[in-house]
DNA sequence: CTCGGTGCAAATGCTTTGCAATGTC
DNA sequence: GACATTGCAAAGCATTTGCACCGAG
């Protein structure tokens, strides 16, 4: 994970839009967000700055992650709760989650045939992909070994 | 659409619990629901009853659909946006979604072999697989030409 | 100096809950 | 009659918004 690198794909975002400014609070989080394994959600990434010391709002946190979506760091996902939970999509392949509605527990899994299906059917149905997310509700191993 | 047979689904899993009524509110909640073409949020449910002339509240909309979801007559998703949104399930093969972000069009797809893969996958994280859904979001053929 | 960004608190919108009244079994 | 279910309004949450102040360019 090349923190730098991901610092210039935020920089030359902001600049190409041409009105939007380099903040240290946009930094502040992305760095945070680069630091975090796997998923998080809004109250996390918060509690996480400010026991770091960032002093920031919760406004600033989700107006900032629009901002880390639009250039391609971030992805949201939605999964049965009312929460949006994202990770990080900085140098990670696209892959896919096994929820366990047991214990909360989220398994991530890549598969090349998956991906071509996609293409296929957006050919098929002359659509153009942005992104995907294939979600499976179930039970996880552990779980079910506790049942 | 055999409104009969869902009728006996609901009133065999409010016995099987022993303890839930049978009570006319959750029997005009699914009909409406059977009557409806395509997806739905509640919002539009509880409008197509009130303009029905059915009295009723939205409290009672939303705890009648946890209940034909665990009879499996109707499947909830989380899309993007901050809404639920539901569809009936009863008599429909398993599919997927196209999601248009443009103009909010849905676009459903089966597939196949997509089912196998999800099959692989669980078998081999030894998942017990409850639901699932494949969410492409991107723009459909409409605004493509559009823009 | 300008105007975009931030922080705060209030507002919004979906969903859930508490409780008295109702109606099923 | 007992108690699950309903309706209503209030409460809860995640997220968004309005606005005065701040600070990057």
């Amino acid at each position: 994970m090349d923190i730098q690198a991901a610092h210039d794909i935020l920089t030359n975002h902001l600049k190409s839009t041409g009105k939007q400014r380099s903040t240290p609070e946009r930094f502040a989080i992305l760095d945070a967000v680069l630091e975090i394994q796997g998923h998080f959600d809004v109250e996390g990434l918060y509690y996480r700055l400010i026991t770091n010391g960032i002093k920031i709002s919760k406004a600033t946190v989700y107006n900032t992650l629009v901002l880390l979506q639009e250039c391609g760091l971030v992805s949201k996902y939605r999964f049965a709760e009312n929460t949006s939970r994202y990770e990080k999509a900085f140098g990670r392949p696209h892959h896919h989650h096994l929820i366990c509605l047991e214990c909360g527990d989220i398994i991530e899994f890549v598969d090349e045939k998956l991906e071509r299906i996609q293409d296929d059917v957006c050919a098929e149905k002359n659509f153009n992909a942005q992104s995907s997310t294939l979600q499976i509700f179930g039970t996880c191993f552990k779980c079910k070994k506790k049942a």
